[in-house]
DNA sequence: TAGATTGTTAATCGATTAACAATC
DNA sequence: TAGATTGTTAATCGATTAACAATC
């Protein structure tokens, strides 16, 4: 088995995604290391290493092609292949996301929305149905979907996430600003907005510039 | 001058405020950090060691005091110290930002809305109006604002960017997945949530658990 | 007191950076 | 060829973890 890409090298990679798209589009041919690293503000040996770690090799003297590059990272990073999800927590920001098109071209496709609300049931987010949160179990099973984006509000977070377990969920990419407790096998990634935002402040009062420029 | 915490430490503390929270809530006098550890998938002298960089001292035998160590974390992370932000971009996503009601309770403050669209201006998202983005410009000179949510889409957003600047702005939270080009000044920190779920996405085909909970 | 927990010093680990040979 | 850039090994740096004394 090849060795896992580090963390840090893996959240570097969407950054080099952008900046080789927009080499593209200004019809550039190569980049170099120097280039991008010079970009991001971070070391160039640095840029050929995670490079390197995703399989991809350059040209010494002319660089990375930029065409053949920005596939690479695509097929990297899974854009290719579909990434269904749930939706839970029909809210601001959960059809905020629901209509959001930017995921599609990252291969995340958020097949339905879950609500408890009955005003909210039945209605149509973008092409989008919104379902009773009742009916998540058995469309988790026939559907066969992993992934659910948990959008509620913070005081249902844990128990609608006991529910999403029971309904198979195995993957959760969590909005609320909460510590969800769930079992080994159940894999949370927290996204909390706020708490992103303090830490940016937090820097932003320190006069320091955040060194992981992107997530 | 005090050490700056380091952002890896900084990034924790978040989490360890939603924990003393709930421990709080749940009417826990004390809480070690033994089970904040646990709780986290982490290792405890981490946790001492991160509390003790925000000048937090413990008792040995009992462990933190919840209610004054959370109210250590909110004056250390300023949740008391309101921040004020423009949003610029009254998308889907904008909106949802602009009525989320999350960031009051970090001290980060919507003040107002800007876009171009003339059918949007004018209208009110919650309690904001927005306003045509020409008079970004007047406002941040009279309000002193310094901190912009950019939510324009991609194609937008560098140009956007240059106005802001011009215009006064000397840090932007941005969600547009592009890497903005600012002067030295001008501190970005990015928000490319569809990246975020790339990593999370990655990680989760290789069935690892990502190091670091939050953020 | 004994035991539990903090705070801190030392050891380890892994990521970043520096140096430089290989390549075209 | 000379020069630029990659790829890689070695050195450095900083974060994490282990060990343990101090404390109540």
């Amino acid at each position: 088995m090849t060795k896992n890409i580090p963390v840090p090298s893996l959240k570097r990679l969407p950054n080099y995604y952008h900046i080789v798209c927009q080499a593209l589009e200004s019809g550039e041919k190569f980049i170099s290391s120097a280039t991008i690293a010079r970009i991001l503000d971070i070391d160039d040996t640095q840029v050929r290493k995670d490079i390197a770690a995703t399989g991809y090799v350059g040209k010494p003297k002319v660089g990375f092609d930029t065409k053949e590059f920005k596939e690479h990272l695509e097929d990297f990073l899974g854009f290719n292949k579909t990434k269904e999800a749930f939706l839970v927590g029909a809210g601001n920001l959960g059809i905020a996301l629901a209509k959001y098109d930017g995921f599609r071209k990252y291969g995340l496709e958020i097949l339905a929305v879950f609500d408890n609300d009955p005003h909210k049931i039945g209605i149509k987010i973008g092409k989008k149905e919104v379902f009773p949160i009742s009916k998540l179990h058995d469309l988790v099973k026939r559907m066969k979907v992993q992934v659910a984006i948990l959008t509620v509000p913070s005081e249902f977070a844990q128990d609608v996430t006991y529910f999403l377990i029971e309904s198979g969920i195995k993957a959760i990419w969590n909005f609320a600003p909460v510590n969800l407790k769930v079992p080994e096998d159940v894999l949370v990634r927290n996204q909390d907005l706020a708490a992103n935002f303090v830490v940016f402040s937090t820097l932003l009062s320190e006069k320091r510039r955040s060194p992981d420029t992107l997530i």
